[in-house]
RNA sequence: GCGAAAGUGGCGGAACUGGUAGACGCGCUAGACUCAAAAUCUAGUAUUCUUUGAAUGUGUGGGUUCGAUUCCCAUCUUUCGCACCA
């Protein structure tokens, strides 16, 4: 019997103590290969997830090192920002011991887990030695005019008293506490992420992920084409006073315009208050929908409100026409230009307005349009034809749109614009437990970045660091940090008291791991230049949008101002399943029917905790935890400690020689793409004929064991050892051979009209034509074909033959 | 509403570019060992029937094909993501 408790340790203790894992910049003759885990959250214990998550990277890294790669698989913490502020503030411990407690545990529980990290260039984000780098690229979006701080009307939650990105706040919820999220006006930092949309979208064609992963960046990024068209503002006699544009998708629509409809906070409400007449009502519909809520918003849409700004209108460019102007909040100020050209015939939205506001309809393309719009989607689907659009009248929609096009091209009214949904990045909480930025606020000077040399700005250790009910930060109540000298004038200043949103650290992590100890950059660049873009980056599914754009945007601006070699941080990446509780959720620390991996690896131990979680589903599919089948798992562990009393011969024996090279093929491309399920149902598969062939050969069980190591160290590094008289890692993965992959015979499937009759066991030899002779010889397809015409034979080498009869 | 993914035995799940559906494991049934139980080992295990054979069978209904879990159309269900984006 396999006794795990003693014999895990001992590797355990042997791969620490050796560094027996230790990446190695420049290895004169070894390939790179970076494999990456995402940041651990530092705010309790590994749960299940990581135990799903990590082992297939480990997997990967350790086959890849016994390939002959010089692999890099590093592990850090992220341990600023929300998650840990709020663990800390749940137990009253400063989150500066949290944090470092909290890393402690987690590096001694993932030694547990077997992983093989290279514990050397393991960083945390809330160090002082890798913040320096975040706020010193902060500093440098600051300088490049890509950070800016701006008042804004902006997503934050009342329970976690902080600003919120869009991003955190999807569904108008908090992404932390799961709060209503209201709207507030306040000064926001952003990061200019909105123009590099169009290079995060070649990023995430570029990279390889599953599609549907990919599908929802597209999503997030929100690329649109369309038409921006110019248009006059006029008064009540038709005099022009101001002129403004639209964005549409929609230019075939356009002479169905029948109004416009502003966002309530437009710009030009306040430059045109002298024309406007209810000016009053106007504010007061403002005030009413700026600081509603999202969840509002969203929940009363089929409702719309809105409010006409009596005494100007706007004109329709193609038509000449004067139409009213509306503000309702079902326009963005954020999208676009802010304001809409309202087709009420062939927009549900405008639809409704119309109705609730009693403003004429003109219906421009062909449809019933008695009780809802036409829209686009069915236009344009039949091609319908125009109506009412002077010379396009009558014309399939698809070439009017075209023609339409050209038109307010021509006349100068239109032009080609593509819009994002995406927004620029709100980058500031107002919290404690997060990076401060590295700017002063000077009366003389304004906004000044602090010189390099004065980094890390470090923060300061207090006791007093609950979040304040004003929405003021807690930074702001240490006054001997606030106040402080300009760099640029020697003058009175003040810091920012707001800190980075705990996304900052882990925009550019991957990056600190090639050179974790660096003074004087975040990373050397020849060393950047080595290990180069990530090969395999795993983690999770749930924050996969935000943290893989924000990482591309990060990468992108670094790479414009030559501090890494890549746009591309990583070249795959891998997204884990979950693994579900009883209840069919996620199961996490929180949720009280989770069981620990750590009690798991206590009860089975490590080798067979990591089997099992994989045997239960693939690495991509959520799948429920449960010990049901893990004794399936603890008796292979158990056969494959008893393969060491079964050795008789050398060399592959003939009996195994398909058998063992078919198992290297499979298991080697299974770890490639991480299906563990798979391959050890074929290591399965393999002991089972093992034990009933009564022997294995010493070379067999050598490979064996090599090919198991990676899903399994701790018993096949002993059994290596007790055998071979070694250390399992200084060998090398054996390599199949394609010719002793075909058996010398196979089993020939036949098969009449579909149907299977018979099988036989040929030799791989046969030809086509003996392959339709032998098939016709078996009883049972004789009874099938006897006195019908054979009307065709279908023959598929080594495979099968399929008689076609009438 | 829009978008994406997925529906396979009692269960978790396999099945390469269309070619033996149910690999591997759990569970279950029977047997061996045992005073007995557990553990372990051996055999069986999709359903139905007139059981050396056949019919049916991968959510449902159609289609393409010699042949469909795989491709196409329609439809239902579940999960996830987005949500007034002009």
């Amino acid at each position: 019997m396999y006794n795990f408790k003693e014999i895990e340790k001992k590797w355990q203790d042997k791969w620490f103590n050796e560094k027996s894992f230790k990446a190695v910049d420049f290895h004169p003759t070894k390939p790179k290969y970076y494999v990456l885990y995402e940041f651990y959250n530092i705010s309790g214990n590994l749960h299940m997830g990581h135990l799903k998550g990590t082992v297939p990277a480990d997997a990967l890294s350790r086959m890849k090192r016994l390939q002959g790669y010089n692999v890099l698989f590093p592990i850090g913490g992220d341990a600023f920002g929300l998650p840990a502020e709020n663990a800390a503030m749940k137990t009253g411990i400063n989150p500066e011991d949290f944090v470092s407690d909290g890393m402690e545990r987690v590096m001694d529980q993932s030694r547990k887990l077997g992983l093989s990290f290279d514990w050397d260039r393991t960083i945390c984000t809330s160090d002082p030695k890798y913040y320096k780098w975040t706020q010193w690229i902060f500093k440098r979006f600051f300088e490049e005019g890509k950070a800016y701080k701006q008042k804004g009307v902006v997503n934050f939650c009342p329970n976690c008293k902080t600003v919120l990105s869009n991003e955190d706040s999807q569904g108008g919820e908090c992404d932390r506490c799961h709060g209503k999220v209201v709207q507030e006006e306040r000064w926001v930092w952003f990061l200019k992420m909105k123009e590099y949309s169009e290079k995060l979208l070649e990023n995430v064609e570029r990279i390889t992920m599953n599609e549907n992963l990919k599908e929802l960046q597209r999503n997030w990024i929100g690329r649109s084409e369309g038409i921006e068209l110019s248009f006059d503002i006029v008064d009540e006699d038709g005099n022009k006073i101001d002129a403004s544009s639209i964005f549409t998708t929609c230019i075939e629509t356009v002479y169905g315009i029948t109004f416009f409809v502003m966002a309530p906070e437009h710009d030009m409400i306040d430059k045109l208050k002298d024309y406007i007449k209810n000016y009053d009502d106007v504010k007061a519909y403002q005030k009413e929908t700026t600081y509603r809520s999202e969840l509002d918003r969203i929940s009363d849409q089929k409702d719309k409100t809105g409010c006409k700004l009596d005494g100007i209108y706007a004109i329709n460019p193609v038509t000449g026409s004067k139409v009213p102007i509306y503000i309702s909040d079902f326009v963005l100020a954020s999208y676009g230009t802010g304001i809409v050209m309202a087709v009420p015939t062939h927009d549900q939205r405008d639809y409704e307005f119309a109705q609730k506001f009693n403003i004429p309809m003109i219906q421009v393309i062909e449809g019933d349009v008695s009780t809802c719009a036409v829209e686009k989607y069915d236009y344009i689907r039949l091609n319908s034809k125009m109506m009412n659009s002077e010379e396009f009248t009558g014309m399939p929609v698809k070439e009017a749109k075209e023609k339409i096009i050209e038109k307010v091209i021509s006349l100068g009214i239109g032009k080609k614009v593509v819009n994002y949904k995406m927004q620029d990045w709100s980058f500031n909480r107002q919290r404690y437990w997060g990076e401060p930025f590295p700017v002063v606020f000077c009366d003389n000077c304004g906004t000044v970045a602090l010189p390099e040399e004065d980094l890390p700005l470090t923060l300061p250790h207090t006791d007093d660091y609950m979040p304040n009910d004003n929405g003021s930060s807690p930074l702001s109540k240490i006054d001997s940090w606030v106040n402080c000298t300009c760099p640029k004038c020697g003058g009175p200043a003040k810091r920012e008291t707001d800190t980075m949103p705990n996304w900052a650290g882990s925009s550019w992590y991957w990056l600190r791991y090639c050179d974790p100890h660096n003074e004087n950059a975040l990373a050397d660049f020849e060393k950047l230049k080595y290990w180069g873009s990530v090969d395999c980056y795993t983690g999770g599914t749930e924050h996969i949008t935000r943290h893989v754009l924000y990482a591309f945007f990060w990468q992108n601006f670094l790479y414009e101002i030559g501090a890494v070699p890549t746009r591309d941080p990583f070249i795959r990446k891998m997204g884990s399943g979950l693994i579900l509780d009883d209840t069919g959720k996620k199961m996490s620390k929180s949720s009280t029917n989770g069981v620990s991996p750590m009690e798991v690896i206590d009860k089975y131990g490590t080798d067979v905790a990591r089997l099992h979680v994989h045997f239960l589903g693939g690495y991509e599919d959520n799948t429920p935890w449960t010990y049901d089948g893990i004794t399936g798992i603890t008796n292979f562990i158990n056969k494959v400690w008893d393969l060491q009393d079964m050795i008789k011969g050398e060399e592959v024996s003939k009996e195994h020689e398909v058998e063992i090279n078919k198992l290297i093929k499979k298991v080697s491309e299974d770890l490639e793409n991480l299906k563990l399920n798979t391959s050890i149902a074929s290591f399965m598969s393999f002991v089972n004929t093992i034990k009933k062939d009564g022997f294995i050969t010493k070379e067999e069980l050598r490979i064996f064991l090599i090919l198991l190591n990676p899903l399994a160290p701790h018993i096949t590094s002993e059994m290596y050892e007790i055998v071979f008289g070694g250390n399992l890692i200084d060998d090398k993965w054996p390599i199949y051979d394609e010719s002793k992959l075909v058996e010398d015979t196979y089993e020939m499937v036949v098969q009449v009209n579909g149907k299977v009759r018979g099988k036989i066991t040929v030799s791989t030899d046969t030809s086509d034509d003996d392959m339709k002779k032998l098939a016709k010889e078996i009883d049972n397809v004789k009874t099938h074909i006897e006195g019908k015409e054979i009307v065709k034979e279908i023959v598929v080498p080594k495979k099968l033959v399929n008689i076609v009869v009438k």
